[in-house]
DNA sequence: TCGGTATTTATCAATTATGTTAATTAACAA
DNA sequence: TTGTTAATTAACATAATTGATAAATACCGA
């Protein structure tokens, strides 16, 4: 599944925040988050790529900026994959007390 | 945030089809995954120890069986994550565009 | 007890990820 | 043009992940 890859690219601190940062605010330039962490624009431009490549966020260019902002799709899929097991985890059952459950 | 984390451990195929299988055939002992993509037994153990650790799954013991099973809170937390930020993806709107739909 | 099953731990090698500094590209503004 | 800003690419070092083999632990059944 391509959704490991997504998961991958959101499983580093620094680029789940970056993310975290574009859900709340909306597009930025890639130089707005140097103030972050210390992390120095090359670490943050492969970060940006790696976000890039795993289809997390889009890249606008204005100028000799780098406008960043995340593809709603990525993060829909996520919820889709999660709402699929939601009878799962909303009853706080283990699956086979679910199926039990479910046999009523 | 402990998300970055819960999305790196899922962020591997291997884990992320133990755990999908895991969420689909109810709980398992770590030997039912040893036919996957031909991973050995240590390596699989491994997976499951990340996997744990981040506390995806939990164990329980058998006799000399290890039983496996997706804690529910897990994937719960996952999609009150991506929940959160339901009207951004549901609209398929950058930020921007949502903001000023909102100001109506 | 002995041999077999289930799983983990120890060790080590190979790969991948991450960060750094230096250099490069592109655009802007004086 | 020249100097400055924004960001990326190149080259390299180090750390973390992953996997394999060998050994260890725990339990079972004859």
């Amino acid at each position: 599944m391509q959704l490991a890859n997504t998961f991958s690219a959101l499983g580093n601190a620094t680029r789940f925040a970056i993310v975290e940062r574009l859900l709340n605010e909306g597009e930025l330039p890639a130089g707005a988050f140097l103030d972050m962490n210390g992390v120095s624009p090359p670490a943050m431009s492969r970060h940006f790529k790696v976000l890039r490549e795993a289809g997390i966020v889009k890249q606008r260019i204005d100028k000799q900026r780098r406008i960043y902002s995340v593809r709603p799709q990525a993060v829909q899929q996520i919820s889709d994959w999660s709402i699929s097991y939601r009878k799962f985890w909303e009853s706080g059952l283990d699956r086979l007390a679910l199926a039990l459950s479910e046999d009523v």
